[in-house]
DNA sequence: CTCACTGCAAAGAATTTGCACTGAA
DNA sequence: TTCAGTGCAAATTCTTTGCAGTGAG
């Protein structure tokens, strides 16, 4: 497993404090975080941090798959820590906690269904799951 | 089939010129519009159309769930018009042509297999396909 | 006749860009 | 030492709100 810092320095990108502060904030979110929530919790880390620069950082992150850009059901943008691999996300509407679960059988297969429906070719999906997490729920 | 106006009309909001217009445009397309879009095809039917109109428009025919908002691949938001029923859609990349098809078996056995899995209760999803539509894949 | 609906202008929120400075490699 | 990366401030873009006028019912 190549961390995060590797996988930038592989692709020719500096290892810098703002980058690290952003980095461990994505990786111990549970739940999708916005710019601004990602500048709120990395100012713990390093007081000097810049909203600009966490646009940038998820661009970055995003572009080498290390994060993705999940749509909140209210229609914002948040980013998330991605597992290697085709994942999705189920998302508590409540507390936003959010869970990963891989593409499936069902998925592929659906697709299958749906390029033989339409005859389009598929080449990218967005799939997301929203709802009540157990610890929600149990509220209720 | 009741026709939008009337859903309107039911459920208690009128009919204007601006409100005609914005149905008219989202009838007729068969890609999603974000609201500058709309406006400025709206504009040719109904010169007096604002933007903020467009706006508010919208909002409520995705409240009556006559219209759904969509989540384009890059981020933005657009509206396309919905069929009854629970429907997904399938964007080409290049050129935005849209087409639906219905919530499948396969969906609801991927949404039961999340659930026995994460043990959250799924309420909603959004599942959008991205790809090349038959004309567009011609063309390359 | 009323008041829901409108357009405009201004406010607000989200995101990007220009630029000179700084520090990672 | 060099230039990628940074923060700030300004610019853009997207969306919402306040308000007085207007027309649907």
């Amino acid at each position: 497993m190549v961390s995060w810092e590797d996988r930038l320095t592989e692709a020719g990108f500096r290892i810098t404090a703002p980058r690290r502060a952003v980095i461990q904030v994505l990786q111990e979110a549970d739940a999708p975080l916005a710019p601004q929530d990602i500048l709120e919790r990395g100012g713990g880390l390093h007081t000097e941090l810049g909203l600009t620069t966490v646009y940038r950082t998820v661009a970055l992150l995003a572009e080498l798959d290390l994060v993705r850009r999940v749509h909140w059901s209210d229609g914002c943008h948040a980013y998330i820590a991605a597992s290697p691999g085709h994942r999705h996300h189920v998302v508590c509407r409540r507390c936003g906690r959010t869970v990963e679960f891989p593409g499936s059988e069902e998925v592929a297969a659906l697709i299958a269904d749906v390029e033989r429906a339409t005859d389009y070719r598929i080449e990218e999906h967005l799939l997301q799951l929203f709802g009540l997490c157990p610890l929600c729920r149990d509220d209720e």
